[in-house]
DNA sequence: TAGTGGTCTAGACCACGGT
DNA sequence: CCGTGGTCTAGACCACTAG
């Protein structure tokens, strides 16, 4: 697959800063330097740039330079602010159940194809707190070649989007979502600890990513009385 | 206010565009066509091309053209599918308010600026349905000095959004939004035909315009038993 | 004043779609 | 084959930031 000389500097950008050498609040290279480094017209780096900056890695100061931008999956609702910066506090992550190797089994809002049913999944849940408080009961699967690389395995800052990123460079590209407010069933409420019957948010997601086959499910069931899901957009 | 070339020839097309001279599936000049037409090269013509398809108004053919897109507001939640997509179905939309000149007096999840609430608010509320069944109660408010214009006035095609855009050249930039899964109060769940305390979907959004101390509030309750709502994104 | 990003020109060659 | 959009070069001048 061959890449444009735009999508190599975009690219090589992107990895310096998901692997840490480029931080939040670096200034990149000048536009001018980057032509010079890498032998190419600002054209074409300012291609590049402008690539990153729709991406939400970079953003730029007319006068002063580029700056590394604090980076979020900015798609879809929950993950707009991650989960810790949508409830804004000291958050937890519970695991009831670890990355492991399954069979589909489920009813989901989005149905998964042909190709996915009969392939391999990887499932797990987890149990997002404010401080002590649980808040949100995530469940997650997907159908793919590679889960046997997931299965047990630690995520990257505790995050399965980052770890997807920069291990597999994976990028979520798109999502849909359905919403229900719904009345709290026993296995739910004896989790995220309000009575059963409580009016909970249920949120289902079919995310997109950068390979073409893969899509990941996931079921979310939040107690907002406390703390009400948060999300911001901007163009 | 001046505007750079690539800005004029995007807003010249985003007027054609909005104004139906150019209708969905139409093919845009080509870029050298364009170029002559404007006297401008093509690099600018392509600036103002990737603008229009960034903004999601056209979308880009290789060894074809560029092409009039369906056109969503897609920002936030509900509008990104706007409503009537987003439960897919025949639907009305009833006015239990029509556009008034109104003094501040709400408790929003959002909190207007100083010069927002000194000013007059313009306020509608509408209840929209899924053939007979009422399945959301949307309130709106937003101030502005413009707001005589709106009192009593219809909508375009019914839809506020486009009368901002095209009315007003108002274009929604982003938004905030906070979700809660509540129990139905008793005037809206007499509206929404739903039993008082059944679990309801309460979205609060902060709209952001491309008019910068322009806001619009919403306060949108749903009955997402028969109707969840949807919701898509894609890079 | 020096350096940065923002806009723009006038070309060139390539890759894709349809005739 | 021609016309389309996609990539790229090698410049130029302007507007903003900061010392």
């Amino acid at each position: 697959m061959k890449q444009t000389r735009y999508q190599e500097l975009e690219s090589m950008l992107k990895e310096k800063i998901q692997h840490g050498l480029l931080k939040v609040g670096d200034y990149l290279p000048s536009e001018n330097e980057l032509c010079i480094q890498y032998s190419i017209t600002r054209t074409t780096v300012r291609k590049a740039l402008d690539n990153l900056v729709n991406e939400g890695y970079i953003e730029k100061q007319h006068g002063k330079g580029s700056r590394v931008k604090e980076h979020r999956n900015s798609l879809g609702l929950l993950n707009v602010k991650g989960f810790s910066e949508a409830v804004g506090m000291n958050v937890n992550t519970i695991f009831l159940q670890k990355p492991i190797k399954t069979k589909w089994n489920q009813q989901l809002a989005f149905h998964p194809s042909e190709m996915e049913l009969q392939s391999n999944w990887l499932y797990f849940e987890r149990l997002r707190c404010v401080g002590d408080d649980p808040v949100m009961l995530e469940s997650n699967w997907f159908a793919d070649q590679e889960i046997k690389k997931f299965v047990g395995q630690e995520f990257v800052d505790g995050s399965f989007f980052k770890t997807l990123s920069q291990k597999y460079l994976v990028e979520i590209t798109g999502s849909e979502q359905e919403l229900r407010a719904e009345y709290a069933d026993e296995r739910t409420s004896s989790y995220i600890k309000i009575e059963t019957g409580a009016p909970i948010l249920h949120i289902s997601i079919k995310f997109h990513t950068s390979k073409p086959d893969l899509f990941i499910y996931s079921e979310l069931y939040c107690n907002t009385m406390k703390y009400p899901i948060g999300n911001s957009y901007h163009l």
